[in-house]
DNA sequence: TTGATATCGTGAAAAGATTCACCGGAGTTG
DNA sequence: CAACTCCGGTGAATCTTTTCACGATATCAA
């Protein structure tokens, strides 16, 4: 029953995908929904069904071929992903966006928790207001090792954006979420960044929309 | 001197890496910078030299051989990608996440303007904190048109997202920010969803993690 | 002007991701 | 217990994207 032997290296947009997928069937699963089709799964997700059966087959060990049983196979996907290693995070920024993001108010998955919170100024980090603890960044790596945490999270102003992004890799963080609006030079393969850059979502959402226009206009 | 002639088709990510490089050639040029190489970019993305390169050369247009003019190649990109089209949007969801993204802190691009805020929450209508105007729902169309709005970005909880959604795309919305922790389905190629999934990203940095994990232990 | 150096531009090769098409197993029906 | 239908699984084909390698062009110094 070799489960690791085989293990594939999975394209890592289909890991994307996977990963959405997982949250797609906690929903579901909390509506009480059991059974699921990859024709379903594709209309939720917006791609074709066959991206999804070709996505689960890279698990190696999912349906008995006849739809997807909920619970099953986001257990398999937890555990193929390893969802269940990581799920501690801190934030680093607590202003109001921090403070907005890290509030339990649904936009984040109880499955994570973001359990230390910091920022520089003394004010910021007094209000009780959170569901975490709150430190002055000197407390930055004491916290990361005692906590074992491999996820930061950034939503500090452009300025120190960078400074707190070297930061937080030389405490041992391999995971970097960043809402700040700059980038962040990564020269290190073990950490990965995703950048939330929302004046760049402006960007992109224009030149797909100009980009298509285009298309349709050549075309006819 | 054939500009539109030839104009192929960018592949999607490189219009992606174009638009973030677009917003790092704002912060540049704002500190004064005026020459830039594709090395130095590469490094600031984290991508390659030869993938930015090649990725500007999609634009057919650029330089002289020996770096890039950092305001001429701004220019080139936004006229190429149609930044310059579609520069208003509107937000759904006036809650504290909406209240926060739209506020002038840094956090998104002054290139792009929310002109219009809705949320069917009268209370949430009144407050008059922020610098945009702000509607109740049933005025959704008649701004939308008044405006020429193409963009949209949802800030409502979960239960009512993919409603806010299609009323959206009804309106004539063609591009969506999408914050709330629920999946659109989109079966329209003419309207492009950006799905700002936080859990997701939890999820994404997490798989990224531990696949990197296991394939450092099986080259070993 | 010439040579040396640095950097871009791009066609072609390689790698990576998606789509296709068909096989086989699981339910279902009579 | 066939025969039929519906789906998932997956290797192979196709399509897309990235990488490579090298010619061409600009810059600078002497």
């Amino acid at each position: 029953m070799k489960k690791d032997m085989d293990r594939m290296i999975i394209p890592k947009p289909a890991i994307v995908r996977l990963s959405t997928l997982y949250v797609l069937l906690e929903n579901l699963e909390a509506e009480g929904k059991s059974m699921i089709y990859s024709a379903e799964i594709g209309k939720l997700l917006g791609v074709p069904s066959h991206t999804i059966r070709k996505d689960i087959s890279f698990l190696r060990q999912a349906g008995t071929g006849n739809g997807y049983e909920i619970t099953n196979l986001k257990n398999i996907i937890a555990e193929y992903l390893g969802f269940n290693k990581y799920k501690k995070a801190c934030i680093v920024g607590m202003g109001r966006l921090g403070t907005v993001i890290t509030t339990k108010n649904g936009f984040y998955s109880n499955q994570y928790a973001v359990v230390a919170g910091f920022d520089n100024n003394p004010e910021k980090i007094k209000k009780g207001r959170n569901d975490m603890d709150l430190y002055p960044m000197s407390k930055l790596k004491e916290v990361i090792d005692r906590e074992q945490i491999k996820i930061g999270i950034i939503t500090v102003p452009q300025s120190s954006a960078r400074k707190v992004a070297n930061e937080l890799i030389d405490c041992g963080i391999k995971g970097i979420i960043n809402f700040s609006p700059v980038l962040i030079e990564i020269n290190r393969e073990d950490v990965f960044i995703r950048n939330i850059f929302i004046a760049g979502e402006f960007n992109i959402l224009s030149a797909l929309i100009s980009q298509y226009e285009n298309k349709q206009t050549l075309g006819e």
